[in-house]
DNA sequence: AGTCCTCATAAAATCGATTTTTTTATCGAT
DNA sequence: ATCGATAAAAAAATCGATTTTATGAGGACT
């Protein structure tokens, strides 16, 4: 009797998962070349579901492919990460301004729900990857209601890579402290409807969180 | 003795390739289900490479994975169709801008020649794919000085899934003779750096091609 | 010394077969 | 007749082995 999965896992996506877990975090070098002997013991999985996950991960861009000559993990370039949050910053402020738009009252209160857990998350200092999947449900609630998918498929991976150097760089818990309180004033806009201090605001988050990742490639 | 070739292709990379562009052409049906065996011996190449691309195309969003039950082709949504031509035409008008700012006299002089090209793809409307080269080589060059290389790869990205729609939808001469003379003045206005021209130019290019677009929707 | 070749080794890519899961077909009970 | 269970068939996923390609060490030649 097999146990009624959400969406039973397959051994490809759950090493995806995990391996893209794991590129976030930083758990490899940047500019690393992953042996694949190495992976496939470490992540318990056959040849085949373990490439096709790098294939997927390659394709979303947290893995760099050249052809006869296997997977890397990307370099971290300054210029890059200015790159993605700028992009970033744009494409935030264009869904907050639809999903202010938009939202109903299921968005509002969703909203509200996953900034209580961010909350919560925020008292525990030590259970770091509670707070980091609080803090990316916190961000996609407050854009959810924007109506384009595309939008938030783009929103969401530049969230990813972004995380990739923030999650690199050292702690500034000053700057973290300012960083959690903008996380209430934002949904106070949102339930405002005030699209110019809600763009504003999160523009400044957005930039603030920008200068702590840059302690990743300038030590 | 072996072809010093621009970058050895692998078996998965080459099935990719021809895949994503019978993809686009529309060679499949919308909401269709591949059948891998099939595939294997259209292609001519085993499973492995032709999982590995599989892979690589739905984390790119040209093919739906469900996890225990294969690959299919996405259907074919006019609500999907709208928000890629929305963000396509955000997206690309940001690019232009900063284009337009950045470019220099290299990146003027490979717009030229990508016009010219597609100007003579125009004249043989035999050669479709071709022209579909030369169109889409056009439109990278426009915006390949804008200096963002995660702005150039979603536009990419949804280029290629508006194209799915487009290349599905009953062509319209008229219209057809209206977007290649806007590619010409598109020219002009990135030599002239008039920005504001070129923004309005290309939202009126990516509408005008939004409306031909519809007709794959609704026959 | 430096460059170019050759061979040995290691890694990537691919194949064919096996295992697992889903889908379809069949049958019996209500 | 419909529903549900069961068995057979088909398809997806995975494994282990093989083939192909890149890498690195050694040696001959300029």
């Amino acid at each position: 009797m097999t146990l009624p999965d959400s969406a039973s896992a397959t051994a490809s996506s759950q090493v995806f998962d995990a391996l893209k877990k794991d590129l976030i975090r930083g758990k490899f070098k940047a500019g690393e070349k992953l042996a694949i002997s190495t992976l496939k013991s470490h992540y318990r999985v056959g040849l085949s579901p373990l490439r096709e996950a790098l294939n997927r991960l390659s394709a979303y861009g947290l893995l760099e492919q050249v052809n006869q000559r296997g997977f890397r993990v990307p370099a971290m370039r300054l210029e890059e990460l200015n790159d993605i949050a700028n992009l970033r910053s744009q494409l935030e402020c264009m869904a907050l301004t639809q999903a202010f738009q938009n939202g109903d009252a299921e968005w509002e209160s969703l909203l509200v729900a996953a900034h209580h857990r961010l909350r919560r998350a925020d008292e525990m200092p030590e259970q770091i990857e509670e707070w980091e999947q609080a803090h990316l449900r916190f961000h996609r609630a407050l854009l959810a209601a924007c109506g384009s998918t595309w939008l938030l498929r783009f929103i969401e991976q530049l969230h990813d890579q972004f995380d990739r150097y923030r999650r690199m760089a050292p702690p500034n818990p000053t700057v973290r402290g300012e960083l959690d309180a903008q996380h209430g004033t934002l949904v106070e806009h949102a339930l405002n409807r005030d699209i110019a201090a809600g763009r504003a605001l999160l523009d400044d988050h957005i930039r603030l969180s920008h200068d702590v990742a840059k302690g990743c490639c300038q030590p």
